[in-house]
DNA sequence: CGAAAAAGTTGACGGTTCGTCACGATCTAG
DNA sequence: CTAGATCGTGACGAACCGTCAACTTTTTCG
């Protein structure tokens, strides 16, 4: 009885079985080295040999785990997303005005960003396309969340009756391309870009044509 | 002496030789064939032989004319931004206001983008990527274009002191994420659009940040 | 007009990637 | 300890890449 018990000192966690946790690992050194191999050559230029070669796994061991090099980017992407989205919520929730939701929104992101950018850059330094922007199943949530969260204050009487598609859009909009720009700076800001787009849209909204009746209802079964 | 000009009737533009007529067809039958897979397939599925498969020339030919896939996806780009960006151009040189800048912009930008929208769609539907956006260096001078511009009317006193080069991150960033939106919807409205941008802008223009002295000279040797 | 030169097209070629699959190694269950 | 399940391995056929020598068509020029 003791002699069982102290047998498994040395490893408290056998939880796991170690098939599951060489899975874990491969999985997670295959994502790494994508990571490593993206940042290097950039997206189109990666092959998937590239990926594996930086590894010390077998070619046909890519495909047990990402079915492509577009997928394995997705959830590089994804990752990212998944990360940023609870932080952006939660800064949107705890707002008690339009100013709040706006600037916690602008300031959260961007300090983010701003903090690991190798994350969140864009891809560049590609040899021929010289920028690109691609949105994930994860990263394009995030934006119905966001208008959600819009429709709901204006819903509760805090934001103006306005189209919440189309501010949602702007403030990904604004987001996104400010983004670029704070990177491409040497001396970075994030305080100063979040109050520049907080200011936009405090000012913008106020200004925006107000619906009358039903809110403009797009499209819920996109392709 | 009359039978000399009576000879070439049927032929009024003797101006191009028979090779540059061979050529300038070749060119236009490729960039047609790769415009229509690449709307077909998606920009990442399509290759270089499924672009010459399209047309009656050889593999080799394709690299007389492009380098690569992406160089030829860039020329289709380019042409778009090139057949956009003088319009846009014109818009503000005759703007007399701020307002006019703003709402002539956004009118002329939403309309064209809608009217052939097959040329300006962000490319879609492609297996795995579910959304991407591709700036090309022709793209680019158009922001630069328009944010010289911004920079003039703040050396004029039309603008506000305000900082140029976010301003122009920002009415980007809102016009292509917008852009998004209208394209899916089924009522497509480019002049409401405009107008909801218009006063998003004219609004926030006013309560933007003054900025002191110097405005931030952002980097000019870019890569 | 005719021949040499220039320009351009062709398709095959070596090198590489793709995704698959039969095999073997390793782990788990009983 | 063994049977079965699970997963890594690397070779394989198919396809693509970019190049290039040979060939055809156009232009130049004596």
């Amino acid at each position: 009885m003791e002699d069982a018990a102290l047998r498994t000192p040395s490893r408290p966690r056998p939880a796991l079985g170690k098939r599951e946790q060489t899975k874990a690992q491969n999985r997670q050194m295959i994502l790494d080295a994508a990571r490593a191999v993206f940042a290097e050559r950039g997206f189109g230029a990666t092959t998937v040999r590239d990926i594996i070669r930086a590894t010390s796994l077998a070619s046909g061991t890519f495909y047990n785990y990402f079915k492509s090099k577009e997928e394995i980017y997705q959830a590089i992407r994804d990752e990212a997303a998944l990360a940023i989205r609870p932080q952006l919520r939660e800064e949107r929730l705890k707002a008690r005005t339009v100013e709040e939701f706006i600037s916690g929104s602008f300031r959260t992101f961007f300090e983010i960003v701003t903090r690991d950018e190798v994350n969140f850059r864009t891809i560049r330094h590609n040899a021929d396309v010289t920028r690109m922007r691609l949105d994930t199943p994860e990263v394009i949530a995030g934006f119905e969340e966001l208008r959600e969260d819009i429709e709901k204050g204006i819903a509760a009487g805090v934001f103006p009756p306005i189209d919440a598609d189309f501010l949602m859009a702007s403030i990904v909009g604004v987001a996104f391309e400010m983004t670029e720009r704070i990177l491409r700076r040497e001396h970075r800001d994030p305080k100063a870009a979040a109050d520049f787009a907080t200011a936009l849209f405090m000012g913008g909204i106020r200004a925006l044509p107000h619906i009358a009746a039903a809110p403009q209802s797009s499209s819920s079964a996109a392709a």
